[in-house]
DNA sequence: ATATAAGGTGTCGAAATTACACCATTAAAT
DNA sequence: ATTTAATGGTGTAATTTCGACACCTTATAT
């Protein structure tokens, strides 16, 4: 059975590159599309922008509608803009990321129709995704990768109070290779953005770790001037 | 007079930030509007996207018709969709920056009517552009000045054959702030990919320097393995 | 008490970064 | 011919940062 579906000019829509970390796995949010094209495909979050909202405002908005998330930090990362990206017509699309912890996260779920699922995916054995996605979720990953190391990213992806341990794993999983703990700890307490608290990690069954907060207030005296790479 | 303008529904635009060095000076193109709305006033280059062309071959196209400039490296940098930013209707422009030698260039020169000219202006005096041009010229000398850092782009702004006090003086014109003679010298040659010629300045009435030339292959070479920031 | 699993810590050599000042060369002016 | 003006071109030493590397400590489970 062939389906008729309409086309359209000009339409402006939104998809959303969402990294979680979780069980020293670094994840993305995809949907289960309930809609054609593309119906039954897994796919990033994504969906078309209304007339009377500006695409940061959409990004919000269309992430809401399809995961059940609210309130992320999401930045814009490139659009995509390729005459046959879309099969039913001209579709340009905003690319936004964001990064979330993921525990503690109530589950995702999407509230309107236009998804029938959505799930944590580990990024190490993505399947192939709807339209361009794949090629959307490659760009973006890159540029996550790329700020790590200048921007204070890290932290949105971990609880509140996390273990260097913890943060080392983030930052092994999303650089993916292994780096030296004693060089690591070094380095990160010399910035003096972390602060140490007086708690410890609880429920391991071996010694538990200090527990540290990174302070945002700290990092922006620290960094506010921060081009610095030729002398 | 009151003007009635048509309005419209989801368009794109291309909004051009084309970046030239000239007598250690960095300078911008902006053209002078012949259309309403912001008839008269100073703005980027930048027009309406076709329905059949990619985003980036757009912005080859508007460029060349507004400035007669062609085979520009340009590259996408941010995408901006206020809904209130274009008076006539919702336009979300994708701006795009270049970088491009001034001298010997030919006159730049509208090749449709909707410039009345087009001109080379210093970025450090620009005055009110139309639209929200003024933030998006911001944003994209704020990421050319941080991209300076880690990409060759600065190679792009100076002639094939160049002197060491030419690339220095345009560092110190983009980062706005004084260098180390020696040691950027020592760094910049220690990089390896700049090529000492066999030739010298001419027409200076003082000791002549001796030209240099970018080796992109040696580049590649070298940045191939880039991402380096934590250990 | 013992085993297990991760927490936490310091040093040394190499490399990179920074600060800093003077002589050399050329063309133009006298 | 000499001087002047302007920029070209160079080295070193102190300091800081980077990277390699291994062992004892602590908490829990058995």
């Amino acid at each position: 059975m062939e389906v008729k579906l309409p086309t359209f000019d000009s339409v402006f829509s939104i998809d959303c590159v969402i990294f979680g970390f979780e069980a020293g796995e670094l994840k993305i949010l995809l949907i289960e599309r309930n809609e054609e094209p593309f119906k039954d495909w897994l796919a990033l979050p994504g969906y078309i922008v209304e007339q009377d909202e500006s695409i940061d405002d959409a990004a919000e908005r269309i992430l809401y509608e399809l995961t059940g998330l609210r309130d992320l930090h999401m930045q814009q990362f490139h659009t995509f803009g390729e005459v046959k990206r879309h099969p039913q017509g001209r579709v340009i699309t905003v690319a936004y990321y964001a990064l979330i912890r993921i525990n503690g996260q109530k589950e995702v779920k999407p509230v309107t129709h236009y998804a029938k699922s959505a799930f944590w995916h580990p990024v190490n054995d993505l399947p192939k995704l709807a339209f361009d996605h794949s090629e959307i979720f490659n760009t973006g990953f890159n540029k996550i990768r790329r700020r790590l190391n200048y921007q204070p990213i890290a932290f949105e992806l971990l609880p509140e109070k996390f273990t260097l341990t913890q943060l080392q794993s983030l930052y092994e999983a999303v650089l993916n290779k292994k780096l030296d703990k004693r060089n690591f700890r070094k380095k990160m307490l010399s910035y003096g953005f972390l602060k140490e608290l007086d708690e410890k990690q609880k429920g391991v069954s071996y010694r538990a770790a200090k527990l540290y907060k990174f302070d945002r207030r700290k990092y922006a005296k620290i960094f506010q001037n921060e081009l610095n790479l030729v002398q």
